[in-house]
DNA sequence: AGGACGCATGGACGATTGTCAATGTGAGGA
DNA sequence: TCCTCACATTGACAATCGTCCATGCGTCCT
């Protein structure tokens, strides 16, 4: 916090940085990405995300999930919650049960991070 | 735990699962994949790795990111190590200093994930 | 040799997470 | 109408995480 300078001091220049005064992400952006990664920072949830992404049309009904995953009903809920919360999958309730859809779109974000320049040198 | 079964009852088979009946991925697989994601849910990681890649040949020092961050060093080197044990860059302690390199590869596991199926139907 | 510097580690502490049992809610069926 | 079923929510608890201060370990410079 405080007068956050991002240049070294021009005193004191030693060789330590060849090249590294690069500008950094935004804080709110950071975070948003953050929040993406940790819905999907689970194996359940990751388990998850794939199972609806496999299915029809990237939908489907979670009845019999807790079984599949060895885990108890209020925590699947728990989970597709969090799924949920990140924008990564939609809630249609249809009757009694819920079916799950992936939204492919909201993870265009975090597949546009991925694809980090690495060698390319957009920056400096 | 216990009969991890996938498939519905055929006793009682509602109308409930239109197409569901997929393959978990295996529960290793998963783990794997959320140790990555586990390493980029935090913003300041996020920061940092993009810091990285944009870089010069996705290599920099970190000597005055403990200003540009609001953060200490200690926590720093929390971090960095994080990103170390999960494989996403490379240490390269030269002198007194510590490089750091992006490693592009580390990602392709989890990109390949993101690249859901979605609305193909490549399991059912 | 001795001090200064960059980084890692250990301990401590509050905040968050993942899990379950118990309970609430709302829709369908008898 | 009442019961059953699918799902959500609450409360509790152990485990993990992010952060800091204090300290340890190498490396460089004088």
């Amino acid at each position: 916090m405080s007068t956050t300078r991002i240049q070294v001091t021009p005193v004191e220049a030693d060789l330590c940085c060849a090249g590294a005064d690069c500008e950094l992400l935004p804080a709110t952006e950071a975070d948003v990405l953050a929040d993406v990664f940790k819905a999907l920072a689970d194996p359940t949830r990751v388990r998850l995300l794939r199972y609806l992404a496999e299915s029809e049309a990237g939908t489907a009904c979670a009845c019999h999930l807790p079984d599949a995953l060895g885990i108890t009903q209020p925590t699947l809920s728990f989970h597709m919650r969090k799924l949920h919360d990140a924008g990564l999958v939609a809630r249609d309730k249809r009757g009694r049960w819920v079916h799950w859809t992936v939204r492919p779109e909201s993870l265009a974000a975090v597949r546009a991070f991925l694809d980090l320049p690495a060698t390319s040198g957009t920056c400096c």
